[in-house]
DNA sequence: CCGTTGACTCTTT
DNA sequence: AAAAGAGCCAACG
């Protein structure tokens, strides 16, 4: 069991979901999110991820802009960078190259 | 209930 | 190509 999500979050579950269902060495972008949960709450996202309840069990630092560009993190996007690079995720000009960009979930 | 804010994204200059 | 504006939705006060 690696972490149990509370089933009454609603929304911010939701999110949670599908950022769990990242694999490892993939990243994904705050608008594949939100249209995963069928929403186009592009920015509820960022706020539900920036308040993150549920820090180091949900892999935030898996999310990005859609430009490939890092977005935020609310440790530093230095912090997010490398976290990235240690799931073996290869960056281009300090984005995320397209290929292990997930735009759909 | 209304207004502001934000780790966003898309379109237009 | 880079910058600015508009649009979108949920959380908070």
């Amino acid at each position: 069991m690696v972490f149990k999500l509370p089933k009454k979050e609603g929304f911010a579950h939701a999110v949670y979901a599908k950022l769990l269902r990242v694999p490892k060495g993939k990243v994904t972008t705050y608008a594949a999110l939100a249209h995963a949960v069928g929403t186009r709450a592009y920015r509820a996202i960022g706020q539900v991820m920036n308040k993150n309840p549920y820090a180091p069990d949900v892999p935030c630092h898996r999310v990005i802009s859609s430009d490939g560009n890092l977005g935020g993190y609310a440790g530093g996007e230095k912090r997010k960078l490398a976290m990235l690079k240690a799931e073996g995720i290869v960056f281009k000009n300090g984005k995320v190259e397209e290929k292990y960009i997930l735009r759909e979930l």
